[in-house]
DNA sequence: GATCTGACGCTACGG
DNA sequence: TCCGTAGCGTCA
């Protein structure tokens, strides 16, 4: 039995959100995008796509016919609506004032444009609807009309309250029929306007220790829940939150501290707080105030069921809960349907947590991650201050080597072509040139392709032979040092700042990832402008692109390494008693580049020591052969004899690898951290041995990178739980994560406080992660990031 | 014919 | 046949 209802556009525009995108159909709003052509957006824009991409080719891992098969459907379906519907009596014009009406308000610029746009297709009603609707992507081009206010609400008093909003007539209505899987329910919600003086306010401040919703609503119409990707298109109005029968609005700036203190003081179920708290913060809250909240993120909660398939929006959340409203409404205003999501969010909520407990993650959620919360969210509005005089200058140095290079490159090769184009540099080097057969060196292939690589590996065995992979290896180093680690930063920079994104759930183990841009990846040994050094003497101009990150006035970076912790959490779990020893010297990496090198430990530069790292843990995880030759550029016969002599010295290794599989694949493919994060191997039993071998890789990996990524998120909370308490207060922001390194920005003169406060907690959090061995952390601080020195001065 | 998109390849980071 | 992130560029 199906109900038919009534809805307006943008009824419609949310109901197929919940009944034809809840089978993963994924529409966007591009309407507002598309007129948008500043860099900025076009850079954010490439980057969404990118994500979606992402998460498309994980999904495509699984059901890619099938997903298809719903695109179609829903296109199809969408034309059949199309056919039935009778145009004449509808209000499309109105839809398209009302459209016109948002450009303009939106996009003063492009109102030409718009109209132009509009004009010419009003010809044919029926046809604009049907390009924008069904276009060939089946891409949903409406957006929906601008409509927080609470002008139609239903609610009586409402509209007594607000004469002025009263006046305002009602829109006419699109009306279209739509076949609706859930009951339409007529429901009205008591959505109450909170405004400095009614005394709802002051009931609301004295409430305690109950459980309320919040969500934000923004300016586009949509909520948190309902909003697929247009966060770059609108700013958040206001926040809800609901409390027993009531739904409190909150506009923007209205209520700021009541809102705070009703955090405090009670439970909140939210989809996204990172968002809220960033929006609080924007009114005047201190992300920091809000870390003794009691917060329950269902979005985050919801990741760490199933890390490797994580739901990207409130729908995927319902599906992995299998979780299906029992009704929806049917009406015009945003307001009341963002209510009708908070309720939906409520119950599912309750779904979660019943979920998390019985996978035992429920310990590792309130304990860690919605700690951490705040925390992140502090990190993103803190931002990082950029010195945009030094980005500008090291970029015109980079752009001038990067001209050099690239007529050498051109005359080495006899003619122009792309360098970047590895399609074109394999087929003068290997085709024209033929330096693979001159060489007798064997070139790897691409893994799908198939076609001759030219990764750096490769281009460096044919360096003897002529001089062009030299000179190609050059430019990739500087193209890439300047499009990613300078232009790029500077297109996300505003206002001397950089705000990267911080996404505390990125990475399957656990770890955070950072984007836009990606602040984890700023190289960390200095450039230098040739790699090879024959060519340039030593100590020859080089750049820190960690410089260009400055603390503010009065303020000086901290940071805060963990040394090896990766390390040391395999030495824990594989209770190797060699490496544990190993790891008592000052530095392992070190030590171990001295003997496998012959050479002095003095004389081991920080480049073979990240190289030995690299092979440390590659060996860890179980890497080839040809891998780790790849990595050293050494000799077959070489490698071997560093792997004999890395499973001779620490023979627990092997034996832990396998232990950790079996347990694996006795327990299903479950695995669980040291605290309790659960990552699920499907294909541990598999019959096919790549398929199988993978996943034992991984597998190992997660133990170790998971319980790292444990210790390093509870040496977060705990640190900026000790630094809060400090009396007097020490004044220190967290500002960067880089995975094992904390930087804070403090205040000059609270330095060595804070420096102790620091090392202390952070060198006996492993004790909250029942880890038994030590974890040393060494404090370092600085005026920009790229010169931070040794602080030893306790 | 310009523009967009997904797949690929390569390179940074971290361990 | 180390793991796991992000980001840039080319090409069909």
């Amino acid at each position: 039995m199906f109900d038919i209802d009534v809805l307006t556009t943008s009824d419609m525009v949310m109901a197929l959100d919940q009944q034809v995108e809840e089978r993963s159909f994924d529409y966007t709003d591009r309407a507002v995008c598309d007129l948008k052509n500043n860099k900025d957006e076009v850079a954010l824009k490439k980057t969404k796509s990118k994500m979606k991409l992402k998460k498309k080719e994980r999904k495509s891992l699984y059901l890619p016919e099938k997903a298809n098969l719903r695109k179609q459907k829903y296109t199809k379906a969408v034309k059949n609506w199309l056919e039935n519907v009778s145009v004449s009596d509808v209000g499309i014009t109105d839809l398209i004032n009302t459209r016109k009406s948002v450009e303009i308000a939106e996009k003063p610029d492009h109102f030409e444009s718009a109209m132009e746009h509009i004009d010419s297709k009003k010809h044919s009603k029926k046809k604009v609807i049907q390009a924008k609707l069904a276009n060939k992507d089946g891409i949903m081009k409406f957006s929906k009309p601008l409509n927080t206010e609470l002008i139609e609400n239903i609610n009586h008093q409402e509209e007594s309250m607000d004469s002025e909003l009263n006046n305002k007539k009602m829109k006419s209505k699109f009306v279209a029929p739509i076949k609706s899987q859930i009951p339409v329910k007529e429901i009205t919600y008591n959505l109450i306007d909170v405004n400095e003086n009614t005394n709802d306010i002051t009931q609301l401040s004295e409430v305690n220790n109950q459980t309320a919703t919040v969500m934000l609503y923004y300016s586009n119409g949509f909520c948190q829940l309902s909003l697929h990707n247009t966060d770059d298109t609108c700013q958040p109005a206001g926040i809800i939150v609901h409390l027993a029968d009531k739904f409190y609005v909150f506009k923007r700036k209205v209520g700021v501290k009541i809102l705070k203190d009703f955090f405090k003081n009670n439970k909140l179920i939210c989809y996204d707080g990172k968002d809220i708290i960033i929006y609080l913060a924007n009114d005047g809250i201190e992300c920091t105030e809000c870390t003794n909240c009691n917060i329950i993120d269902v979005k985050i909660g919801s990741r760490l069921l199933d890390p490797d398939n994580p739901p990207e929006n409130f729908s995927d959340v319902q599906k992995l809960l299998s979780f299906k409203p029992t009704y929806t409404v049917a009406t015009e205003c945003n307001l009341q349907k963002a209510a009708w999501y908070i309720t939906i969010l409520e119950e599912s909520a309750e779904l979660l947590l019943e979920a998390l407990t019985k996978a035992d993650l429920w310990n590792l959620f309130v304990n860690i991650e919605m700690k951490l919360l705040p925390i992140i969210a502090g990190m993103e509005h803190n931002g990082i201050k950029v010195d945009m005089v030094k980005l500008k200058s090291m970029e015109d140095v980079i752009l001038n080597k990067l001209k050099e290079v690239e007529a050498e490159c051109h005359s080495a090769a006899g003619k122009s072509f792309q360098i970047n184009s590895t399609a074109q540099v394999r087929a003068i080097l290997y085709d024209e040139l033929g330096l693979d057969t001159k060489c007798h060196v064997k070139i790897r292939e691409t893994v799908s392709k198939g076609a001759k690589s030219t990764s750096e590996a490769m281009l460096r065995s044919l360096v003897s032979v002529h001089s062009l992979p030299k000179l190609i290896l050059e430019y990739r180093r500087l193209h890439k040092a300047h499009a990613t680690f300078l232009s790029g930063v500077a297109q996300h920079a505003a206002h001397g700042l950089v705000r990267a994104t911080w996404v505390q759930t990125a990475a399957a183990t656990g770890r955070i990832a950072s984007n836009n841009p990606n602040l984890q990846a700023i190289p960390k040994t200095p450039f230098s402008l040739s790699i090879f050094p024959d060519d340039a003497k030593k100590g020859g101009p080089s750049l820190s692109f960690r410089s260009v990150y400055v603390s503010r006035a009065g303020r000086s970076l901290l940071g805060a390494d963990f040394r090896h912790v990766e390390c040391r959490v395999f030495a824990h779990a594989a209770a190797d008693a060699a490496l544990t020893r190993a790891l008592n010297s000052q530095d392992l990496f070190k030590v171990l580049a001295a003997s496998w090198l012959n050479k002095p430990e003095s004389d081991v530069n920080s480049e073979d020591r990240e190289r030995t790292k690299r092979i440390v843990y590659a060996s860890l995880y179980g890497a080839g052969s040809r891998k780790l030759m790849d990595i050293l550029s050494i000799s077959y016969e070489e490698t071997l004899a560093v792997t004999a002599s890395f499973n001779r010295t620490f023979p627990a290794l092997k034996s832990f690898g396998r232990s950790v599989v079996s347990r694996c694949a006795q327990g299903g493919g479950k695995l669980a951290t040291l605290c309790g994060r659960v990552r699920h191997f499907r294909n541990i039993n598999s019959p096919d041995f790549t398929l199988r071998s993978q996943a034992e890789r991984q597998a190992v990996n997660f133990v170790v990178q998971g319980s790292a990524a444990d210790i390093c998120k509870t040496a977060m909370v705990l640190t900026e739980a000790r630094l809060r308490a400090a009396v007097p207060p020490v004044s220190a922001r967290l500002l960067l994560q880089i995975h094992d390194e904390l930087v804070w920005e403090v205040a000059d003169e609270d330095i060595k406080r804070a420096a102790g406060i620091i090392k202390e907690v952070m060198e006996d959090c492993g004790r909250h992660c029942f880890l038994t061995i030590k974890l040393p952390v060494s404090i370092s601080v600085g005026k920009n990031w790229g010169e931070m020195s040794e602080f030893e001065d306790f």
